[in-house]
DNA sequence: TCAATAGTGTCTGTTAGACATTATGGA
DNA sequence: TCCATAATGTCTAACAGACACTATTGA
């Protein structure tokens, strides 16, 4: 590899946010150095593309590729001595079930560790990025399993929206979307009504497919 | 400079897609290189933060810098034959009144000349980008002139969201958004009673400054 | 005057949000 | 049986969109 020589080619480093929602709150994705912890970062290969860059890194420590990932705007750095380099972005989302690996941890967005000014900048922003996106791809989708409740539904939308919902209204609005189908499974959480299983399932078919729309407010 | 020395050093290009309305359409500016045309661009140097050349760029070609500004996701391309180079696309608006000096020119954005594949696509989703953040910046506004009639405002919004509205309905959406502020001064366009002109003016002041709702349609 | 555009008040169908009720499980 | 959660029906205040009307200029 003959180490700096051939990284410093492309002079770029791919930063990754990587989001999952657990126990009801929004975490992400950091790796343990030493004592200190950081965001998922290397260099970008020249061979690579970019985003196969970032899906490699979050396969690394998750062991999952990301379901939905996004590049953010590039920023210039200094983090290396020999001049600057561009550090690009990616604020990606996966599945609730993909654990952290060795190295790495999971922790909620609300109460970050101590990370270096940029990263912590690009973290705090992460959930602003999903937000951008969520009426146009299927972030809250990938955030769930292929298979949830509209329950389950509704918390990540809650989340990604930063307020409560009308539980009423939200499935008032999904039903007008068209982006969920009804699966034939069911499933008891404790006590209670068991709720059924949805599955993400857009549909172009008649109502041109309005977004959903969330002016919602309370409980 | 030591041309080639220097400037490879950051190994990265920045590409411009900068926007204006102009005679009530979106033009985007090109620059002509011989026969082609092609979007502005430049390498990124090692000095200069890529905002700031990206602003560089647009300051060359019209005498303005952009009055909004954002980078979009950055993309590798093969465009250096030493090796790959990274793309950092950025999207910016001027006012209507930017005029492109010598070597430039405005050009619709719905009838595009000839461009590389990738800067066509880049030209093609700059509406995209830019009504992704019309919600949150005041993209459209920057669009317009210090101060504008409602009538040109609406035609901004119905320009980036592809979309006729409804005026009536526009209005009160604006004034329950507490975006914009009316001057003292008139504007008489040919026959018909004078607009008043209005200036952009958010106001955090009561109502919590609802984004502005348009599921409006019609004229 | 007429024509053209700006600006506003009123009406109505639609719907967000509140509320109540039924449904269905576990304890 | 009681409790907890799912799912749905009904009601109402609010509002998007339609429409009509007034206001104010130039021709």
């Amino acid at each position: 590899m003959s180490d700096s020589k051939m990284r410093r080619r492309g002079a770029a480093t791919i930063d990754l946010v990587l989001c999952a929602v657990r126990q009801g709150r929004v975490h992400v994705l950091v790796v343990k150095s030493g004592r200190a912890v950081a965001l998922p970062f290397r260099w970008a290969d020249d061979g690579a593309s970019l985003e196969a860059a970032a899906q490699d890194l979050a396969r690394t420590h998750t062991g999952h590729a990301a379901s939905w990932l996004t590049a953010g705007a590039a920023t210039t750095s200094k983090r290396h001595p020999s001049g600057a380099v561009l550090t690009v972005p990616f604020v990606g989302v996966v599945g609730p079930t993909a654990a952290a690996r060795a190295g790495a941890a999971w922790h909620p967005l609300d109460a970050l560790p101590e990370l270096a000014p940029r990263q912590r900048t690009m973290a705090e922003s992460a959930l602003g990025t999903l937000r951008l996106h969520m009426d146009l791809a299927p972030v809250a989708f990938r955030l769930l399993a292929p298979v949830f409740t509209l329950a389950e539904l509704q918390q990540v939308y809650e989340l990604l929206l930063g307020r409560r919902l009308h539980k009423a209204s939200f499935r008032r609005a999904l039903q007008a979307a068209y982006l969920v189908a009804p699966t034939d499974e069911w499933r008891s959480e404790g006590r209670g009504r068991p709720a059924q299983l949805f599955r993400y399932a857009p549909s172009k078919r008649r109502g041109a497919h309005r977004s959903v729309r969330f002016d919602l407010l309370r409980g």
